[in-house]
DNA sequence: CCTATTTATTCCAATGAAGTGATTTAATCA
DNA sequence: TGATTAAATCACTTCATTGGAATAAATAGG
């Protein structure tokens, strides 16, 4: 374990991230306005402000008028100050999403695989970033980087496999490195879950929250961990397995090993099986549709699954809350937005636990506010976290995104 | 949300308490060997030692020989750098220890409640303390603090009951605020369950670990998380609430009103009621040298509440890591050591979960080293923390323990 | 035994970040 | 129109870390 020092570099950089982050989350703001949010001089502020826009990563909008004294000039992210990148990958399709760093997309394109193979996945990759950085005019080193999110838990950029073997070929590549070297921009490797919670922290229903858990309800079920305002990975990586939270002791048998997994119960591949899908281990977008269409039409079949769905996810709910005491638990992934509303319908009414007497402001339980692209989404939105939030000790390992 | 900016005197208090810890956890080492530990350049290492050692937190043990260049100074911290009173209380037993920042008990008194009035109890408390002063002519001005330790949860330093009513009359008194306003010292309040964390962490099984759950069986079953070097708390600060993770789906019944929680299998009052103890609510220290006799004499009806409990904790292990992915679990709390490293017999093997392929020299679960003070101890340790811990966001808002 | 080498530590001045206090700017209020 | 209020900036100060040179004290080798 090594403990390191901080210099005036160090506070610099965190300074200038504190400044950006509060614009971020409470634009439009004036210099006054961060000077008491941050509690550090006027003149600092100034100093920093004049820096983020001769960098281009903050502008003026305009002047407030109104009040006595000289106006406020207002402040905001510029959204041309910088690009990203967001691939999701996985079950024979990939989604590739250009954004700026204020979240808005700027460009999609959705590609079926031409192979499985790492090599050729990576080139198609790369071929779409660029075709993508010609149509839409942006230069090359005006992109902070690329998220790159895929189904899966990882040590060490290579994948680790619980239960089910998923990707034959994948588990010894070296991912990050690989792709960053073919691109020449940073790449950054996330899990969906993760992905999708730093997504939702950043521009979703968790903008204001430091402290949530993010259930991710895909082919599987994954768990994003946000607390102190920071992503939680564990000790090795791999937190937020939620999938494997036994929700019913000796239950279904499940490939981990164990019974009762929560994964067995809850998943949308459950939902396509139930729906009569023989091959449902993969998802794609049209089976979404299927789901929603068959809640509209009140199939039978969907709703004993939503009724199963939920009973399990109660108790992962509770489950969370008793261990983590969190803000609030956002339920999300892939799932269209009615049927994620009709799960959350039947989850509730929640069973006691340590939440029960919170301040009534925040629901135990909301939605994403992220839709069914939410791990390309989640993944541009990688690049943009690593660059702008401000955590000392991450300041000290030289981060991926540099850009102030 | 507010996000505090940093300045030189943050780096400065920061940079104090990191060289600070780093001497604590890899002592004894030199000056040279703290440059190398921090990155912070030889001449800040030497100017931030002569100002440690002017407070007395910091001496020099011996000159290292045998090597070329000139002999390394050796420093360590100075055992009478400061002192810590750590109070446990709770079923009738109040337990003041007196501890030096190096963690040696130099003074410990067990005392019986003569009343329950929170009032008598503060006044029994700043008693004793003055008396263990005078006893051990330590100064009041070189305590850095009191940490008080109670088997509760609380929110903004105030009980709050989930289940069971435990103490009435204390709900809504101020404990931290009275007690410290009586002694003139400032006072830390825990629950039972992260004051043992953080005791493991500073002088126990969690020394170098940095993300550990830990599991306290004590009357009830409580859980304390050291997530990132720091405990956590969660976002209402009521984390750890394990002994209501359910085990047993459709089990016993639980005053929380749900079913099958751990605490209704694995605790001590249970133990005790399964040796026929009618009235075993409270825990005393009598009771657990029973609970270590019937171990001993292989009584069956301790073996067989041993083999229950442990069952039911190897579900909360496999949970704790599935959705967390610690470094390791620590098992402790007040059981004597036998019946502590029993239960862990018991419990292994643990099934299947993302700590699984870890590597293979920190093992998944580990008995607290600890004994059964760990309470008061573990209260002890809090005002040390306090005051060596480095973590920058803790700098912003001014600490209750300042010693540098 | 003496000198070169190595390593730890300290002296002194430089750097550069935030902070301070006075000043300028630009609005509303009366 | 002048007083008041608040925002933003200018010129200068403060101070913790840093960098480079110097010093101290040991071992290694001839």
């Amino acid at each position: 374990m090594k403990l390191f020092g901080a210099n005036m570099d160090h506070a610099r950089r965190f300074n200038r991230r504190v400044v950006l982050e509060t614009v971020r989350l409470q634009a439009p703001l004036s210099r006054a306005e961060i000077t008491r949010a941050t509690g550090l001089a006027p003149q600092t502020i100034s100093n920093i402000i004049a820096e983020l826009s001769e960098a281009g990563l903050v502008r003026s909008v305009s002047r407030r008028s109104g009040a006595r004294g000289q106006p406020a000039v207002d402040l905001d992210i510029n959204p041309d100050g910088g690009f990203t990148f967001g691939v999701s990958f996985g079950h024979g399709v990939l989604l590739v999403i250009l954004t700026d760093v204020a979240g808005v997309v700027r460009d999609r394109a959705e590609l079926d695989l031409a192979s499985d193979a790492p090599e050729a996945v990576l080139d198609q990759i790369a071929a779409t970033i660029s075709a993508m950085l010609e149509r839409q005019q942006v230069a090359r080193q005006r992109v902070w980087g690329v998220g790159l999110v895929i189904p899966a838990l990882f040590q060490d950029d290579r994948l680790v496999v619980l239960g089910e073997v998923a990707l034959p070929g994948w588990k010894d590549f070296s991912l990050r490195q690989s792709l960053q070297d073919k691109l020449g921009l940073p790449v950054l490797l996330e899990n969906d879950a993760t992905a999708a919670a730093i997504g939702e922290r950043l521009y979703g229903a968790g903008r204001t929250l430091t402290d949530f858990a993010y259930i991710y309800i895909g082919a599987g079920i994954g768990g994003g961990l946000f607390l102190r305002g920071q992503p939680y990975r564990g000790g090795y990586g791999k937190s937020g397995e939620i999938g494997h939270l036994v929700v019913d002791t000796g239950g279904r048998p499940c490939p981990c090993g164990n019974r009762g997994c929560l994964e067995r119960y809850a998943s949308v591949s459950l939902a396509l099986k139930a729906l009569g899908d023989v091959q449902a281990a993969t998802v794609r977008h049209g089976d979404l549709d299927r789901i929603a269409t068959a809640l509209d039409k009140g199939d039978p079949r969907l709703l004993a699954w939503l009724d199963e769905a939920a009973a399990s996810l109660r108790q992962a709910v509770v489950m969370i809350e008793n261990m983590l005491d969190p803000q609030t638990v956002i339920l999300g992934g892939v799932l269209p937005r009615p049927v994620l509303e009709a799960l959350i319908a039947r989850i509730e009414p929640l069973p006691r636990s340590v939440s029960l007497n919170k301040a009534a402001d925040t629901p135990r339980l909301i939605a994403a506010e992220m839709g069914p692209d939410t791990p390309a989404l989640g993944a541009a939105t990688l690049p943009v976290f690593d660059g702008m939030t401000p955590e000392l000790s991450l300041l000290f390992k030289q981060g991926v995104v540099e850009r102030i």
